[in-house]
DNA sequence: GTTTGATTAGACTAAATGGTCTAATGCAGT
DNA sequence: ACTGCATTAGACCATTTAGTCTAATCAAAC
């Protein structure tokens, strides 16, 4: 088991913290005690707290999304297909059913507080729908959905209601609960199926 | 304009500051600035920091949330007109609609780290769902509703859905948007009408 | 008007916070 | 081995944090 690199070390403790503590409740001590890792060390790879965040969010937060949100279909699977699998992919990550979606928590923390925040997070937000709403407008031009389906408008409502269903405290979460709910969302779509 | 009580004048300030920033980031110096309090007035009334927001949450935040969750029906009013008032009023609430829920907001930070605030929080979503439950139970009792409808579930949907729609950053959500995405929910329920 | 208890007032404290600084160390290229 | 730069190390600092303490003030009851 050989050492990793100061900054990986740095991100990965960061990313854990953040995500359960959120930004203002995670302290730099804190990080760096967990990280075994001395200041100065931080301060020469990072010039703050928020650049270290800020960071990590790009190099972290923002992969990790990918492992969840899958929107790229594989070969001859339909949309509602590529939908169900990513819920049930999201069901069975613990984490995300645990402690909800990273991006959308810090969203909901640091949002309305902090301009770079903001604009990070709400364009990759923003990137997130674009590319559910393509989806879902590839499943209208090959015929899947009626035109009666508003791609933009649904993949809106799609995106924050499964935030919304996952972000729900631990102690009202559970995968089952979260399925479930889910399937209303998809149970919604099918009525636009031909 | 005479001088609020300073109990009251306390719990004010605090809802205004938690809301938008958190319980973390939120500082006791800062609302003593804020309501022109001094430090021994403010713990002369509450033991600290935990306990005066605890107790903004049950006065305050509480109270306030009444006055957008309406469940209760109006004479000859059918379920889906509640539902459809409902989220008519909430989109015309400024704050809400920019901020999301309150006790969302609070859920999101705190339920996961604080057994306290998981328990008052966590109790009152669930009394929430409860009355939502049943208002659609009532639905399917008098006839509106197919037995289709599982109210439960459906209720537990509709609320994280809803939560969800609402905290959506300041620079992502507007009245028109909340009103577009919560039209997906009702037209969800309204296939289990007869 | 005096007494009594509640409240106000704010100086003070200890701990935690984010951040700086300088010296030591490692390590690559020569 | 020597040089030069990147990195590590952690003591140190100023500020902010939640919280304490004692004296002053107020208001109601007598």
């Amino acid at each position: 088991m050989k050492k990793q690199p100061t900054r990986e070390k740095l991100l990965d403790i960061t990313f854990d913290e953040v995500y359960i503590h959120g930004y203002s409740a995670t302290s730099v001590d804190t990080i760096l005690k967990k990280a075994g890792i001395p200041k100065g060390s931080m301060y020469h790879h990072f010039k703050g707290k928020k650049e270290l965040v800020l960071a990590m969010v790009q190099e972290r937060l923002f992969v990790k999304m990918d492992t969840f949100f899958i929107f790229k279909r594989e070969a001859g699977e339909t949309v509602m297909q590529r939908l169900r699998n990513t819920y049930v992919a999201m069901s069975k990550n613990k984490p995300l059913v645990t402690y909800g979606c990273p991006l959308y928590r810090l969203m909901v923390e640091l949002s309305a507080v902090d301009r770079e925040f903001d604009v990070l997070l709400g364009s990759r937000a923003m990137q997130l729908h674009q590319e559910l709403a393509a989806l879902l407008q590839s499943g209208i031009d090959e015929g899947e959905f009626t035109n009666k389906l508003h791609a933009e408008s649904f993949a809106r409502f799609m995106l924050s209601a499964t935030w919304g269903i996952l972000s729900m405290p631990p102690s009202l979460s559970s995968s089952r609960l979260f399925l479930e709910q889910s399937r209303f969302i998809l149970e919604n779509l099918e009525t636009y199926t031909h």
